[in-house]
DNA sequence: GCTTTCCATTGATCTGAATCAAGAAAAGTC
DNA sequence: GACTTTTCTTGATTCAGATCAATGGAAAGC
């Protein structure tokens, strides 16, 4: 059940069994199924989940009853909404299964607690923090500085196996565009 | 010549004297005149800067040689490309002071040691860490899901200082439109 | 204080992506 | 396996913001 999830956080860190079983003992396992939501817009955001199988994403909705991705989530990658996790205001985000899932859960008392107990997890979550913020720098970068073009062909070459899993139109929404710019654009890109 | 850098720090972790003497020891101060570089592109990023007084902001430059602003840095803020410092990878910003401007520096070694040695600058630099990630994705939000108009807004909400104190055309570039595009708004704006 | 460079504004025009519309193909559901 | 829903593609049109161009004014630098 926790395989994925030890697998990842032993490669960073190796642990104790005493610290995995303690680690183990705070985190939870939920399946989710594809449309349903993790976390909706105007609730606070309670878990930080670890996808053990599926994806997931998350997205805000505009006033025009737009949806905006803001990060895809699959096997081994963490989804959560970190603000709203981490400072109890409610969340501008929902975080839905794009396929069937298993997450590993862990919720803001546990992660409390373990950052006091275990040393090995508070290092952890600076990593992964640190991680989060480099991935999202990349994705500003991108996004101020690249055409649409370059901004897929970006995508591809350093996520190729999320442009292969996820529907192409919420590709075009995380790079900005419309699933018909999206599909021209590929086209150009085919025909050369 | 520390001032502002150490009431920030205590404000949010309280220091015994010891520790801040520890802290203090591996700082260095550094004077940087406006349009001077703290960090060009192709460079690796040696530092955290700490801005006691003036204003920086980094950028990158696109194909066409257009720079796209990424952050800015008023006095109390931090600047850097987290990234390239903790990577040690080169950077693809540049980071120029728009004044003259004091800042409090942290070389990477000096960092490594902190760490290791000051509980309270660990807990700190999670917090800094955590800050900047809240920052970039409330940015990565509003670009995704504003129109220009109300990015500006939100701009001047959010951060009016800001918007008072940088060149107007920095600013456009910040929020990803022209110079004359960000005139027409302001002007749209104030005849309402 | 004078010169030069930089900066903000305004107008005219252009353009790339959005929108609108429709049909085909694929996937999901019962 | 038939039906429904979702997804992708293609074409025609529109539009917001970029680009080009020019001016007046402010700040920087000597």
């Amino acid at each position: 059940m926790y395989d994925n999830y030890f697998r990842q956080l032993t490669a960073k860190m190796p642990l104790t069994d005493d610290e995995r079983a303690l680690i183990q003992s705070f985190l939870s396992v939920k399946k989710i199924r594809r449309k349903q939501y993790l976390l909706q817009e105007g609730d606070v955001c309670k878990v930080v989940a670890f996808v053990e199988k599926g994806a997931l994403r998350s997205y805000t909705v505009d006033n025009e009853g737009k949806e905006h991705v803001l990060q895809f989530a699959l096997e081994g990658w963490f989804i959560s909404d970190l603000y709203s996790f981490l400072t109890g205001e409610v969340s501008v985000y929902t975080i839905e299964a794009i396929d069937d899932s298993e997450l590993v859960l862990i919720n803001q008392p546990a992660h409390e607690e373990l950052l006091k107990r275990s040393p090995s997890y508070q290092a952890y979550m600076l990593q992964l923090i640190t991680g989060a913020y480099i991935a999202l720098q990349r994705r500003v970068t991108s996004t101020i500085s690249l055409s649409p073009e370059e901004r897929y062909r970006d995508l591809v070459a350093l996520y190729p196996n999320i442009v292969q899993r996820v529907p192409q139109h919420m590709i075009a929404s995380y790079l900005g565009l419309t699933p018909e710019t999206l599909s021209r654009i590929r086209r150009r890109l085919a025909d050369e």
